[in-house]
DNA sequence: GGACAAATGGAGGATGCCCTCCACTTGCCT
DNA sequence: AGGCAAGTGGAGGGCATCCTCCATTTGTCC
């Protein structure tokens, strides 16, 4: 995203570390993870984090950037897309199954980047994307006429509620949601449905004191 | 619970101004409210906290008792109704509604008391009898055939993921995706839904710093 | 090769949380 | 009324987290 030009190769080897990192515990823990640990993991010390990202917040923003570019590449994608279900269910089906395999990026995505003005640009270009597609898919007659743009927060609520001990379990559940969802939201009612995951509830939040 | 006997006048109303205090703090909040807190939200030191619920967990089981009683109780009276689609959607209306305005719910629910085995008790006499109503609707041909049981897990965590600033919103948009989750339940397609709430994404997750 | 700024790492400050300790107070029983 | 166990509150121990400081190392340019 912004400056990483004028490091010294060291430096610059140490920062792609530290980000690559970042990004895999960010995705198997959620944005908890600790500064150190993520330091240990790109084999740097903390300093070097701090260095770098001058706050965690800064890390997050620079290691989700590429998601939510990719989240607005779907959309776009979908806009160039002739049938208008196909691009409605598309764009959705893909950005639930980021958010179900990566733990962080529902923290991510919902997260107010004070600074990083540029990722609050391509996700409001999204949602207005995403807008169009409902409206041509209401238009075409195969989305529900009561559907409203909060539906999709909606949804990506639900699907953020979504946890599992395995990415694989996750996005099997995501997908069945994401079926059920879809098929409530068709003007008619009829398409199969993804398979039903194994879920245990208790994965959803840590016991209290557990933290 | 467990004992509340033998105790002094004073120590009884502090006793139950505490869990009074902590209900209403865990709804409101979560169940990440510190201790002290709750101490102070019931005009007591913390150490009287501890001298009664020797353990944060202990005293969130103690607050989540009555609700989850209350889940049982639900099974129970759905168990007695003779229409077993309404049975059925009975029980996750309310059950969606208690979690949707209550923002410990999730996690009380989830969590396993270690020592609590009369709440884990009730809990899976709740689920088997879940199960039964579940079996009863599919039998009358309303619920689709491929329902199983951890499409309600998945749809408590979907519904457990919805958060908004007031109960009031939070509680529509749960309506709405239990209703839209219903219309998919079904084996033909066809019930009106709930209006559609306004949602705010960024009230899903705090920002990683913030806590 | 040598100088020097850039880069580094780990100790530790600040904060916030769960929980404990203990000197003090207060209701209860006779 | 008076003794005493039950009850109380707030300071602080232990731990985890985010972030800073600074003595030391390391790449780069002449």
């Amino acid at each position: 995203m912004a400056a990483a030009e004028a490091l010294r190769v060291d430096a610059r080897n140490n920062r792609t570390r530290i980000v690559e990192a970042a990004r895999l515990l960010f995705a198997e823990e959620g944005l908890d993870v600790t500064m150190t640990d993520i330091a240990r993991h790109s084999g740097v010390g903390v300093a070097t984090l701090y260095r770098r990202f001058p706050t965690k917040e800064a890390l997050v923003a620079e290691a989700f950037a590429e998601q939510i570019e990719l989240c607005a590449a779907v959309v776009e994608d979908a806009l160039a897309d002739p049938d208008p279900w196909c691009a409605f269910r598309a764009v959705l089906e893909q950005v639930c199954a980021m958010q179900a395999v990566d733990k962080g990026f529902t923290g991510a995505f919902a997260c107010r980047f004070p600074d990083a003005t540029v990722l609050d640009g391509l996700r409001s270009r999204a949602e207005r994307g995403f807008g169009e597609l409902a409206r041509r898919a209401k238009a075409s007659g195969e989305l529900r006429e009561d559907f409203t743009f909060d539906d999709i927060t909606l949804l990506l609520m639900a699907n953020g509620g979504i946890t599992a001990d395995s990415p694989e379990s996750a996005l099997a559940a995501s997908r069945r949601l994401v079926g059920l969802l879809l098929h409530a939201f068709r003007a008619d009612g009829a398409e199969p449905l993804p398979p039903a995951p194994r879920l245990e509830l208790h994965h959803v939040v840590r016991p209290p004191t557990a933290r």
